[in-house]
DNA sequence: TGTACATCAGTGAACGCGCGTTCACTGATGTAC
DNA sequence: TGTACATCAGTGAACGCGCGTTCACTGATGTAC
């Protein structure tokens, strides 16, 4: 057993030098993206040998899973950390809150978004260290409607017929993550959850470029409907079709 | 002028050259994706000298623009075909065919998908010969909703506060590409189209993994309420909340 | 139809660069007694 | 507290590979008269 006091020592420097590499590593995610990450840039914006970054991490995938789980980690903080900021009754205000927290993350880390929510970077397997990371949003967010259905404050969904597979995939999904809401409310979350990163990839990707100007604006009204849909309306206004 | 017998002679080998260097270019993406697309790979796999292929694309940068435009005219053809197959009045029946036929293209050519509708290659620019074959799916979705309007099947939308600026970019989107629609239409065949491709994203990059087992039946189970929620319902079905 | 010339397709060597990973090594830090 | 030893961090050279692009060239195809 080594002493607290000598470990830090040691191991502080090396916990601080694993991050400073992920710090430079991300650097160079912005530059060039993560397909182009190299170890030899890295150590070279470091000033050390390429070799010594293999005392930190055994191979370059290694790296870009840290990366990935931080990522995962870092727009889960942010988010859960402006969701906390709202009063617990007002649970559109949580709703809102959130995904703007979510498309706000993703606007000031563009590159670390493509990462997690682009297209997979080729030849590299997710390993299983971010299947929980991942999961935390799409969790935040059920607990806003869970919350919502406690207050009653969440209106029922009309019942579309719902073939046998998708019954069985959204109530073992239902069973998992809210045993007390609807199998017509879990499917409209993973809609909902499918809504939001659909509408900020669009934008970050640049597929509603000089469709739309004002994406903020945009944003917030799409999920204004999205939080409508999903029941989670102010005092249960009924909705009309002509 | 030269005859066009001889022009055909040359040119006809020409155009399956160019041909042949795309398909060994969009296996190869399969394998590595297209950040790490190879042109001494294509020659290799073409038994030809590297330097032969700059007779026909003048960088890697204009091959990858040649990919990603006839990947936007794949999956229009694709689709446009499998919509044209529809009775007109069957408009629900349109847009699932519609949806559906842009899924399976997907599933059929995920690395072209990815291509098109995944994080941007680093580096690279798209040019503006891309805009047009990337709006041709948007509007023949638009069409579907157009022809529902003459038909009389498509339901008014609740009028939800639409923030200026929301109201002045989709007025302008509507202006261009469908006057007779309302813009609450316009909004929301925005997030229609953003709803498919964001499924389609899900369902491909693994977003669901573990959580959605049968995809075709869960897509469809959405897109069928992504219908009625641009108003394309069977008789104008009144929907209610509790 | 035949011939001189111009264009085009494809070659192969070269330039100058980058990469991940391994390995034997030195010197510093930490541990056990 | 002091010393012998073990662990760890970092080096620098090397292996073996890949890449995009340029260039002077040969030989075939097409054109103009």
């Amino acid at each position: 057993m080594p002493m607290s006091a000598s470990l830090t020592a040691r191991a502080r420097i090396r916990a601080e030098l694993t991050q400073e590499i992920k710090d430079a590593a991300r650097r160079q995610l912005v530059e060039s993206g993560a397909a182009a990450l190299s170890l030899r840039a890295i150590a070279r914006e470091m000033g050390m040998a390429s070799s010594a970054l293999y005392r930190y991490f055994p191979s370059r995938d290694d790296l870009l899973t840290a990366l990935i789980v931080d990522a995962y980690e870092a727009v889960a903080d942010a988010t859960a950390r402006a969701e906390a900021g709202v009063r617990r009754r007002d649970v559109i205000g949580r709703w809102m809150v959130t995904v703007r927290a979510v498309r706000e993350w993703a606007l000031a880390h563009p590159h670390e978004y493509a990462l997690i929510f682009g297209s997979p970077v080729p030849g590299y397997q997710a390993p299983r260290d971010t299947i929980d990371p991942a999961a935390r949003i799409p969790l935040l967010l059920v607990s806003i409607l869970r919350d919502a259905l406690k207050l009653k404050r969440l209106s029922t969904l009309e019942k579309r017929p719902m073939p046998r597979p998708v019954r069985s995939d959204l109530e073992a999904l239902g069973a998992q993550i809210a045993p007390d809401l609807s199998r017509q409310h879990i499917g409209r979350a993973v809609m909902a959850w499918s809504q939001l990163i659909g509408m900020i990839s669009f934008e970050l990707f640049g597929h509603l470029h000089n469709v739309i100007h004002d994406y903020a604006e945009h944003f917030d009204y799409q999920m204004r409907g999205v939080a409508e849909e999903l029941g989670l309306g102010e005092a249960t206004k009924a909705r009309v079709s002509a």
